[in-house]
DNA sequence: CGGTATTAGTGAGGTTACCTCACCATGAGG
DNA sequence: CCTCATGGTGAGGTAACCTCACTAATACCG
């Protein structure tokens, strides 16, 4: 109720949330990725191939931009663009060996940072954690 | 320690963090103020006059940048350059009466976001995310 | 069946919020 | 006083987005 506490917690919040970005950043940094690349590669490996239309809504960014994305993952040759043969104003989007395996690198990488970043909590604490922030995603 | 709650965890900040941003965003975009202004008026309210460099520390951005900001923020009227009496290279800024305005605007619209956002949680868990956040960032 | 509306992707060009590098004026120390 | 460091900024660049306009193809409708 006292607003200043509601303040501080806001920015202790972002306080955290900029500390897992930097260390989320340096951990895809040796990977020679940027974070929007390694998101897209993310959401293609999770979810296999679909169209640029389908990655752009997955990453939330406008169909344009996706379609930007996937040139600069083409030309780094991880991503591959192949006609839908059910539609032919589509395109299906496939990882190549290349885009697959900097895709499970991006997710080992992620998931030691977020290990070095949850490792001083209690198992107590996580729970809490866990249990406070799906409530506030309602 | 089971590696797959750290992620979800992390996943799970991530989404709170966007919900949060966008609260803010919302909460700005009335009062015409972009995000990277908004943070620089708000440091200026609360610290007082400064020179760009300080500028420029407190927001983490390159001096360069800084000079951008306050140029923008001077052609809206709302902070004023001022010779450093002290040092002749040195220019001072300080709010105009608008941009002092503006700053106490911000800073309401932020507080109602913030309350808006935590408004959920009970004082326990209000309690215990101030704790387990204060102990993540170390 | 033909005509209109819709959809998928992309070229062109713009914006925001940063950056580095080079430079000038000034100040500080030997 | 001469060199070196510092404060600010011009010039120019980048990443990651955006909207608008356009083409090719498909879907719908009378």
């Amino acid at each position: 109720m006292d607003p200043a506490a509601d303040e501080n917690l806001s920015e202790l919040f972002w306080s955290v949330a900029r500390t897992l970005r930097h260390l989320n950043r340096e951990a895809l940094e040796p990977l020679n990725v940027s974070p929007s690349h390694g998101r897209a590669l993310a959401v293609l490996l999770r979810h296999g191939p679909m169209r640029p239309g389908a990655l752009a809504e997955h990453l939330r960014i406008a169909p344009r931009s996706a379609t930007e994305v996937v040139d600069d993952l083409q030309e780094r040759g991880l991503v591959e663009r192949t006609p839908d043969p059910a539609d032919r104003r589509a395109t299906v989007l496939h990882l190549t060996a290349a885009g697959t395996a900097a895709g499970d690198a991006i997710r080992a990488a992620r998931q030691t940072a977020a290990e070095r970043f949850f490792a001083g909590l209690s198992d107590a604490d996580r729970a809490d954690l866990t249990r406070i922030l799906r409530n506030m995603r309602e």
